[in-house]
DNA sequence: ATCTCTGCAAATGTTTTGCATCAGC
DNA sequence: GCTGATGCAAAACATTTGCAGAGAT
């Protein structure tokens, strides 16, 4: 096992997702945390994503049609709504009952995502 | 509008996918569809893909963590287990109960994706 | 005969890696 | 001072596009 430093940069990134209240894909995280590491290059930004991701500080969100966004895990257990408008990504509450009926026998569930899509509240009325 | 002519290529594609009983990825596509079309390009699949969606003749599936892959529509509703050992997507009946209750007001929600992640059943007695 | 589709190769876009240097510890 | 982390540039992938020629209608 190693360490990892705690670099600018490394805290920039972290800095990103704590002020953030939604999923953020690799260049939203880079103009983010740029205010806080000026000159942080992108390749930095993957590294310690994936360094992040791999100590379960964070987490992927999978979208249909879209690159993938990360967000801080940790936090209560959530879903998303992918609004194909303007591509903005919230947080759910709650979680639907009933899941592990869907399970067949022998599966062993570790983990779901639910994304719902449609139009969110600001482009349904605009 | 523009018409889309039925070519070997597109045939070997639809093929591919009527012959498979799970998600495909662009790759998995090319290499079965290649069995019905010599000589296919990476590049037609891509097209294809891409005209197919469009025509909703297949839809999307996003995986957390894994490359997006593509499968039927217009099949009944239902959901994915992926396996993080070996990968595979299964298909699973039945969807939960309650989804509407997670849509907060204003929003308007028209598809949703549930996605079960672990261990399939060839994985877990191997 | 027309005009779309194909294969190839080049172009793009995204993510990863090699390497010299920088900076935490 | 040691060693992991960074920035840059190049490399590796994945996907898209331009173009000349093949093939469907």
């Amino acid at each position: 096992m190693s360490f990892s430093r705690n670099t600018r940069q490394r805290d920039a990134v972290r800095q990103a997702f704590e002020q953030s209240d939604r999923p953020l894909s690799p260049e939203e995280v880079l103009s983010l945390a740029s205010e806080f590491a000026p000159g942080l290059g992108i390749a930095t930004v993957y590294r310690n994503l994936k360094g992040l991701l791999a100590e379960d500080w964070l987490a992927p969100v999978a979208l249909v049609g879209d690159a993938p966004r990360y967000e801080r895990s940790g936090k209560h257990h959530h879903h998303h709504f992918h609004c194909s408008r303007c591509d903005k990504v919230y947080e759910l509450e709650g979680c639907p009952e009933g899941i592990n009926r869907l399970v067949p026998r022998g599966f062993k569930v570790e983990a779901h995502h639910l994304v719902l899509n449609g139009t969110c509240r600001s482009c349904v009325r605009p």
